[in-house]
DNA sequence: AAACAACTCAACCGCTATGAC
DNA sequence: TGTCATAGCGGTTGAGTTGTT
């Protein structure tokens, strides 16, 4: 029999979350806390797997979610940093507070690509990163790309002088007042602990 | 009003990283 | 050092919704 219909016949519950199941979920987690999913997931009684609950809750239980509409602001970040990491969901949702990086991602696919596709044809050549080839390394998942130092990256990306998505000479530092702002040195740091 | 296509997004899958033993 | 269990990540799927003919 094939793995993938094993799992299906076996007793995990699988499909959309009723509400009900948010419930038991959130008092669990709020009761026992984050961490030991497998263990969340025996003692809510739910009948989903580890995996499912610990989605659930850090897509749409935690404390602080966003939901909704992406804001401008939101959208700009969301294509400045997919034009330095490529596909590192999860690096760029750490940017957007209350933002997962499930939702980022689908916010790429369904929106955000084609608009970026289109600035691209429009505007000058750019280097692109992409999943296959990274422009730059965070040094997190050494799996995915060869790796690039530092200087290279800054050259490639021109990192610190112009504004690599829209391919025009502005200041990275955004005017916006909120917390949405693109930061180099914070990015760094983000990029490059240890240094 | 019905049929079909296109789109959206929640959830799942498979893989890798990490930590405990 | 090797093995196992678990967490986390990115890619993909598919049900539901919306738009078009």
């Amino acid at each position: 029999m094939e793995k993938r219909e094993e799992k299906r016949k076996s007793n995990v519950k699988r499909g959309l979350w009723k509400p009900e199941e948010d419930v038991i979920l959130r008092r669990c987690v709020e009761s026992h806390g984050e961490g030991n999913w497998a263990d969340i997931s025996r003692r809510s009684g739910l009948k989903r797997s580890g995996k499912s609950c610990r989605l659930r809750w850090k897509n749409y239980l935690r404390p602080n979610i966003k939901r909704g509409g992406m804001s401008p602001q939101e959208q700009d970040l969301i294509i400045r940093m997919h034009k330095l990491l490529g596909n590192r969901w999860s690096l760029i949702a750490g940017r957007l507070p209350g933002r997962t990086d499930n939702e980022v991602k689908n916010y790429w696919n369904t929106h955000l690509n084609k608009k970026s596709n289109s600035r691209i044809q429009n505007g000058p050549e750019l280097v692109e990163a992409s999943p296959d080839k990274p422009v730059m390394s965070t040094g997190v998942r050494q799996s995915h790309g060869e790796e690039v130092t530092i200087t290279n990256w800054v050259e490639e990306t021109n990192y610190f002088g112009y504004d690599v998505c829209m391919g025009s000479p502005l200041p990275l530092i955004s005017h916006y007042t909120d917390n949405l702002v693109f930061d180099p040195c914070s990015a760094f740091a983000d990029f490059f602990p240890l240094l």
